[in-house]
DNA sequence: CGGTACGCCTGAAGGC
DNA sequence: TGCCTTCAGGCGTACC
């Protein structure tokens, strides 16, 4: 389940293998994974995938990938639940099911590689502008700021007056971008916050405990390299360990590693949600 | 506005 | 062993 630390070790991991890249050929083999704003039709698709261009830029916000061409052309990759991006040197003659889109990749006229984009659910996807700036106004104008740089007056601005659950709050992409269920339950943990409590009834310090805790949850499953729970894996196929560290997430009834006391759950907003009855509140 | 529910989609896991 | 049901969930949308 890749939320903005998976997303960001995605980045990272794929650099070294696009920038200053060439893409050289396109296969789509699904169309419905992939939007295209301005429309195309069928021969042009593959242009607006970046064929014949340079990759210039890898950019992210929240869980949103953006790949920037050097003409300006630019994709925008979400990787809903069980989306990879990988980049492969030496591809097998066969791509694997559910591989949705192919970029043959290249230097100097050389080929380097293929970057696969595979997504068994189909609840990620791909979306192709003509400019980075119609990528940010169609698909990031209404998200929040991004959840790395959590901004604790910003948190608190935006749950003033809400009596919506922080849980819920902290799942909603307009107000924070980035977190998803995994990473909402472990802030709320770490911050010793009941994720029932009413957004709000945080008051500034408590929202300043949350921003942190939200930047530092992020900051250490990066450093971890993500979290592979089922599928997620970074550009070079390899899994990350961040999942070994979750002190909330997954671990419904087994005992907290603070106090002791068994850990509750419950359904909150449609999500598995777990926490601490004891230590959060 | 908020909250609730649903549909999309497949694979893993559990029950019998 | 095999079939069936349940669950996982990001996000858009419908509806109260």
């Amino acid at each position: 389940m890749p939320e903005l630390p998976e997303v960001e070790t995605l980045r990272r991991t794929l650099e070294p293998h696009l920038l200053g890249a060439a893409v050289i050929a396109v296969s789509l083999r699904r169309r419905g994974v992939c939007t295209f704003d301005p429309p195309r039709s069928a021969a042009h698709r593959p242009d607006a995938l970046l064929r014949g261009g340079v990759v210039l830029a890898l950019d992210r916000r929240g869980k949103q990938l953006a790949i920037i061409a050097d003409d300006g052309r630019a994709l925008c990759v979400h990787l809903g639940m069980s989306g990879q991006l990988r980049f492969e040197p030496d591809p097998p003659p066969r791509p694997p099911p559910h591989t949705h889109l192919l970029w043959t990749i290249a230097r100097e006229g050389r080929i380097t590689g293929r970057l696969r984009f595979t997504d068994p659910r189909r609840f990620g996807g791909v979306w192709a502008f003509d400019s980075p700036e119609a990528l940010r106004r169609s698909r990031w104008e209404t998200l929040g700021h991004d959840a790395l740089a959590a901004d604790e007056a910003a948190l608190f601005a935006g749950l003033t007056g809400s009596r919506r659950a922080i849980k819920a709050c902290l799942l909603d992409q307009t107000l924070l971008a980035g977190v998803g269920n995994i990473y909402a339950d472990e802030a709320l943990f770490r911050a010793r916050i009941s994720p029932h409590r009413p957004g709000g009834t945080l008051d500034a310090g408590a929202c300043a405990a949350l921003a942190r805790a939200v930047r530092e949850v992020l900051g250490e499953a990066i450093a971890a390299g993500g979290a592979t729970l089922r599928d997620y894996v970074d550009a070079d196929g390899q899994s990350g360990s961040s999942q070994d560290r979750f002190q909330a997430y997954g671990r419904a009834g087994q005992s907290c590693r603070c106090c002791g006391t068994p850990l509750s759950s419950a359904r909150l907003s449609q999500r598995a949600t777990v926490w601490c009855s004891t230590c959060q509140s």
